[in-house]
DNA sequence: AGAGATTATTAACACGCGTTAATCGACAAT
DNA sequence: ATTGTCGATTAACGCGTGTTAATAATCTCT
């Protein structure tokens, strides 16, 4: 209960020394610089008074804040249904701690981006961030290019020159979709993650048009729906696809959280999967292990992404030159129980 | 690509007034002191330079940070599958967003806590914290107690005076216990949906205890197991408890994370829900609608919890004194179709 | 032992803004 | 015109720390 807030110089003064070496004992940088019995002294003092550097000080004499943000480039409502989400920020989270550093979360509406972008940098709050889901339509995006700020995508724009940390979304769901046709499946329908201005989705969206086209299956876009992140509107997607049944027999779900709700949509039409419809999704999330039927999946390493999405940006913060400014994590085909052959009788159906 | 950063100086020389003036207009808190015309010029000045108000300097200068924590109480590999989460971080981003606030994330190790909760506050970073899902034997609760610093619990510890918002997961539980009580069943197992030493779990388990004393049913120890957050450990736990099976009938998991796991491992078994077991979740997660079958649950309207939670904590940092200290957020037993009437052929059995 | 070299320590300024108390200016009443 | 009054504006100090350049202390070598 002590009434007044206790400062370096407190320290300094108990310690019987100035200051400055208070401050040269907190800054680790230079360890070399104090002798360890002034040291050991410092420290002494800074725990009997129960001294914590003020970070507000500290930010702004150094000019750093020793915080990193995390933006979200869609709305709360969306956000609070996303499932992937935790184990990116779990995976931050562990890398942040360890290097000392606070994590910001902010959230940025559509058509405020650069003013939120630039306050969030010039304020100086954050040292430099992560952008979670980055969209094609971010004017944003090419004003952070021409900032000095460091900043990570999480997620990969073509016209655009920041670093980055993704995988290969395209190669991936040509990968899913590839199985479904290797199973005998020519009839493949498809739901996209999310609308098709954020980058993951459309690249995915773009993996399964090529693995059609490299099987010569013509494209039928009546099989083609876009959701938006959450379970709710893959059910409903599903729902409205399952008008066009038995023109598929399966379908690429670039989502599991999309997926568990076309998975109902499906029981709820009185079909099942496999057995009807073969389902692969798309992120692996830790729940897709446990779905009704397990999904056959591509496995997304979130932690992965997370931890080198961070890594990538405390080397630019560090003024390093990172050994590259993009970085693809490789991604898996986890097959479970979700798909299976072609039926016999849907070949002669259709 | 201004090389120099513009401060409210240089917006005070432009608009050819005091720096006073300029940060006056930017506290919009005595907005009379200023003449309109001269704040439009100020604001016109800082427009046209690109000034942003620098955050440390502000609150060191202010001595507040306008920045609140989320303070997590279990490690990341914990919070990488807790899809409850993103619905508190949600409901806390749309918040925190209108009050112009910043959402600071942290994760306490157990054994840090004072530690930690001293360091947070203490060095100003935040000005005041959310605990989620705070632990019996946390020691820096206490230590939270004696400290100025503005604090809210989203959940309740006895023994603690601090400010919560919770839901009365006693009483809640024991609902879901009653209902398939109702429904027939008199042998019933239960899953946690953490370890004891949270309040949430220990409470819901009370619960459940309630529940079969008030219908006069002895309480079988053997059908109570203890997960770990996620639906991993719901698996296992159900694996496990299986072999107790057909000893029990209906199955109360106080998590709907957990309940996804202990559906799979039923799956498994060959068995089915409701069928063979009825089942009742905890949390009514968007998932839960969506889950093989649709799961009847507890709903916790996350949403508001957070948001009353932000509330209450925004009051105290205003030195307001809130009607009440203690929030309960109430809810309700959502019906849909992981349960039923007991068999005729389960009461024979036993 | 004394001069130079090296290291440990400190004084002093800077960081950008909030805020109080004092100053300035305009306008009304006398 | 002078005084008084009130509101708009500013000067100046403080917030707690980082950091450089200068000083003090210690050590090395002849």
């Amino acid at each position: 209960m002590n009434n007044k807030r206790v400062t370096s110089f407190d320290v300094a003064e108990l310690a019987g020394v100035s200051r400055s070496t208070v401050s040269f004992v907190f800054s680790e940088d230079k360890q070399s610089r104090i002798r360890p019995e002034t040291r050991q002294k410092v420290r002494e003092a800074a725990e009997k008074l129960g001294y914590y550097p003020n970070a507000s000080a500290r930010a702004l004499a150094s000019n750093q804040s020793n915080t990193i943000g995390l933006i979200m480039t869609r709305s709360p409502r969306y956000i609070a249904s996303d499932n992937f989400l935790p184990q990116i920020i779990g995976g931050l989270l562990d890398i942040v701690n360890q290097a000392q550093l606070g994590l910001l979360i902010e959230w940025v509406e559509p058509g405020q981006q650069i003013e939120t972008y630039l306050q969030l940098t010039r304020a100086k709050h954050i040292d430099g961030m992560i952008i979670l889901t980055p969209r094609f339509d971010d004017p944003g995006l090419t004003a952070l290019e021409q900032i000095d700020i460091p900043c990570v995508l999480m997620g990969q724009i073509p016209e655009c020159d920041l670093p980055y940390v993704d995988i290969d979304n395209r190669a991936s769901a040509k990968l899913a979709v590839d199985y479904l046709i290797e199973l005998g499946h020519r009839q493949i329908a498809c739901i996209t993650n999310a609308a098709t201005a954020y980058s993951s989705a459309s690249q995915r969206l773009e993996g399964y048009r090529d693995a059609l086209k490299a099987a010569d299956i013509a494209l039928d876009e009546s099989l083609i729906r876009i959701a938006d992140f959450d379970a709710a509107s893959g059910y409903t997607q599903m729902k409205d696809l399952l008008k066009e049944y038995p023109r598929f027999s399966a379908i690429f779900v670039a989502s599991d959280n999309v997926a568990l709700g076309a998975l109902a949509a499906i029981h709820d039409a009185g079909l099942s999967v496999p057995e009807d419809i073969s389902l692969v999704g798309f992120d692996d999330i830790p729940e897709a292990a446990f779905y009704y039927p397990k999904l056959t999946t591509v496995h997304t390493p979130a932690k992965e992404i997370a931890e080198e999405s961070c890594h990538l940006l405390m080397q630019l913060l560090k003024g390093e030159t990172p050994f590259s400014r993009t970085i693809n994590i490789p991604t898996q085909l986890i097959i479970r129980e979700s798909t299976r052959m072609i039926e016999r009788s849907h070949i002669t159906t259709c």
